[in-house]
DNA sequence: ATTCTGACA
DNA sequence: TGTCAGCA
């Protein structure tokens, strides 16, 4: 424990750390994205003294949750704050989430649930699509494996 | 070989 | 988001 400083030089342990091109291979997010993620401020990862970035586990998992948040469709300024206040004890949370925040993460809740009724619609669409074609396929091929000898 | 930053036929 | 340049 930090003891009685406030700050915590956040050193991280030097176990497996990793570089951009092996958490990439290993994450399936390019590098081109873990760059631009933590440009946004959204990944924090560590200099190696060659100005190398170096990941470790920890930001080797919120690499992932990022990427995933942002690939279902959460813009990355709300990925940002979730991310912040996730971590942040509940006895701080009052402090940390203002009411411009909670405004904030109200909006982009409603804009997510307009977006998710429009992918609902979509997907009755191509459902309700699938099942006519792929009656319409079963009523014409009955015969389709001919056993082989 | 790999990463870094910046930029865009 | 990919990719290329010009470095280190």
């Amino acid at each position: 424990m930090p003891s009685t400083l406030g700050i915590d030089i956040s050193v991280k342990v030097k176990g497996n750390a990793m570089k951009i091109g092996e958490l990439a291979s290993r994450t399936g997010v390019s590098t081109r994205m873990l760059r631009h993620y933590e440009a946004q401020g959204l990944l924090a990862p560590g200099r190696a003294a060659n100005a190398y970035r170096t990941y470790d586990e920890a930001d080797a998992e919120r690499a992932v949750r990022v990427a995933g948040l942002v690939r279902a469709g959460v813009p990355t300024r709300l990925v940002k704050v979730l991310l912040d206040l996730e971590n942040v004890p509940d006895d701080e949370l009052v402090a940390a989430c203002p009411r411009s925040v909670a405004e904030l993460l109200h909006t982009e809740l409603e804009g997510l649930d307009e977006r998710i009724a429009c992918l609902s619609r979509s997907r009755a669409t191509l459902c309700s699509f699938l099942e006519r074609a792929e009656a319409a396929a079963a009523d014409l091929e009955p015969t389709p494996v001919p056993a082989r000898v």
